[in-house]
RNA sequence: GGCCCGUUCGUCUAUCGGUUAGGACAAGCGGUUUUCAUCCGCUAAAGAGGGGUUCGACUCCCCUACGGGCUACCA
């Protein structure tokens, strides 16, 4: 059992687009299986045919691709030895497992219809008892428990549609070992006979799961927290099986709670609050909404890892900025905290801030490439590398560089009205005018010399540089905020420094 | 309602019986930046409540309150 090797997965049901709270599920899984050197497995939980999304899939693969978290094998991911990866391809070998059980008598057929199993809850919220198909009531119900065998064989012979239920027992005490909240017990009069088998001939997760991660040869369940209160009827599956000695440990993630209010974290809460609670943009294939995703808003992959990873884990040290190997070295599942992490959105800006901030400007170019190119324009790739420079510290998204750096290609023709009003005056034309005439006479057009001729023009025009600077920058950029003057109008070259003083001087001289 | 899990600054968290309860984000204040959106410093800010156990509890136990999850032929 411990020499065995380390092996998890990440399941996720192609329901819809990966959520936040599924993306960190899928980052412990890699950390703790990359810590381990074992594998990574990616598993899709499309036992429901009902709620199958078209595209869900694939956007489960982009975005962990995207992140950087990619599985060792699984869908997407190029298949093991455990192939297929996909619940509804390996729908045909969940069946003799269901018999097992039935074979066992840990399980049984069960005939009722929508209707009887309506009724009986009806019947039993009135007497104010617990509704559940459990020890008590199955005797009262259609199955191969209540029925003669003769009758439970005709049903199936005449392909009426049934169910196999876990047979739970009465009254047991099950515990088991969570390795992050620890021993957890549970007695079975709380528990139901829960289906494994579906009249469609699928199984459910309960079975499609512990069959899986059995044959995959799982070691180590790491799941949300929803999955805690049905972890005893994992574990007792194991046990009907005789799987017991290779059943995987189990860890129970805290969820992953909204800024505001109750409840945990819901697709909705996103775009209602301001930031995206998707990896990557999603379009729903039925409604055609959109939602916003973390690529697209422009954040950064290994700061949206770093993120998630401190939402939940820390490394017990006051490190926050970690990088992937990082916290693969880091990470044990006993750091991970009990109680669910409200989502803060200051924190995620602050983290993309620090890692645009230390990424090397050659990624940064390449992004803003795309941009420059989509507004056809053509500049070398050394300017662009070296506004991302300049820009890159005065920014919080990616997409800033250009939207907050636009002045670089093209020049301004408005200029913030509040700086000029409060900064222009009779003195500010002749400033600018000698201004000019010293760039044109600078042997070098470098930040200092440029410093120097703005110095020149203030004392000729008795000016005092805290009363201009912002001005000029106004003039020659649009806006009041950026990156260090000088070595903008620097990168912006001799010509295109004039023109631009000469065009804010017309155009403020009036 | 029942069951399970949880509860330290506004938020994420450190502390594994003895600390001035630490850090980060956010906030407030101040400074630097000849300009700014950067940067630096400072301040304010927490053990849900009540019982135990102990020489000593944020830390261990119990109760209450509150929060969350689950309670489907969904995962």
């Amino acid at each position: 059992m411990t020499d065995r090797r380390v092996r998890v997965r990440f399941a996720p049901s192609p329901t819809g687009p990966l959520h936040i709270g599924g993306v960190r599920t899928a980052l412990y899984n890699y950390l703790f299986a990359k810590k381990h050197g074992g594998d990574f497995v990616l598993r899709i939980e499309d036992t429901d045919q009902t709620r199958f999304v078209p595209g869900a899939e694939q956007y489960i693969i982009e975005a962990l691709k995207w992140l950087g978290i990619s599985p060792d094998e699984g869908i997407g991911f190029g298949d093991g030895k455990h192939a297929p990866y996909r619940q509804s391809e390996r729908k045909p070998m969940y069946r003799q497992y269901a018999m097992q059980l039935l074979e066992a008598g840990h399980a049984y057929y069960a005939f009722d219809t929508p209707e009887d199993l309506e009724a009986m809850r009806e019947r039993l919220k009135a007497s104010n008892v617990d509704a559940k198909y459990d020890p008590i009531t199955r005797s009262a119900m259609k199955n191969s428990l209540t029925l003669s065998e003769d009758e439970v064989k005709s049903r199936i012979e005449n392909e009426e549609p049934y169910v196999i239920r876990f047979k739970m027992p009465r009254k047991e005490e099950v515990k088991f070992h969570d390795e992050i909240r620890g021993w957890v017990h549970v007695n079975t009069a709380q528990l139901d006979d829960k289906v494994l088998y579906k009249s469609d001939g699928m199984p459910t997760y309960h079975l499609a799961n512990v069959v899986d991660d059995y044959l995959m040869e799982t070691t180590h369940v790491i799941r949300g927290e929803e999955w805690l209160p049905s972890a005893p009827l994992h574990v007792l599956l194991y046990r009907a099986f005789g799987w017991e000695e290779v059943m995987p440990k189990f860890a129970h993630l805290p969820l992953l709670l909204k800024p505001e209010g109750n409840g945990k974290l819901s697709k909705r809460d996103g775009d209602r609050l301001g930031f995206p609670v998707f990896p990557l943009q999603w379009q729903d294939p039925t409604s055609g909404e959109v939602s916003s995703g973390y690529r697209e808003s422009g954040y950064l992959p290994e700061a949206v890892l770093n993120l998630l990873a401190l939402l939940g884990w820390n490394p017990g040290n006051n490190l926050e900025i970690m990088s992937l190997a990082q916290m693969i070295e880091l990470f044990t599942l006993d750091r991970v905290s009990k109680h669910g992490a409200k989502f803060d959105q200051n924190k995620a800006k602050w983290f993309n801030q620090q890692y645009i901030r230390h990424t090397d400007n050659a990624v940064l170019a390449a992004e803003l490439k795309k941009d420059v190119e989509a507004h056809q324009l053509s500049f070398s790739d050394d300017y662009i590398l070296r506004a991302c420079e300049l820009i890159k510290e005065k920014i919080t998204f990616v997409k800033e560089l250009w939207t907050f750096g636009e002045y670089f290609f093209i020049a301004p023709t408005q200029f913030d009205a509040g700086v000029v009003a409060k900064r222009w005056n009779e003195k500010s034309p002749l400033v600018l005018a000698d201004m000019i005439t010293n760039i044109q006479a600078l042997p070098e057009h470098g930040a200092i010399h440029i410093e120097e001729a703005y110095n020149a023009a203030l004392v000729k025009n008795e000016v005092l540089g805290k009363d201009f600077l912002q001005l000029l920058r106004v003039c020659l950029t649009g806006v009041a905020g950026g990156p260090p003057l000088f070595e903008m109008a620097a990168l912006f070259g001799k010509d295109e420094t004039i023109a631009r003083l000469q065009r804010a001087l017309t155009t403020l001289n009036k």
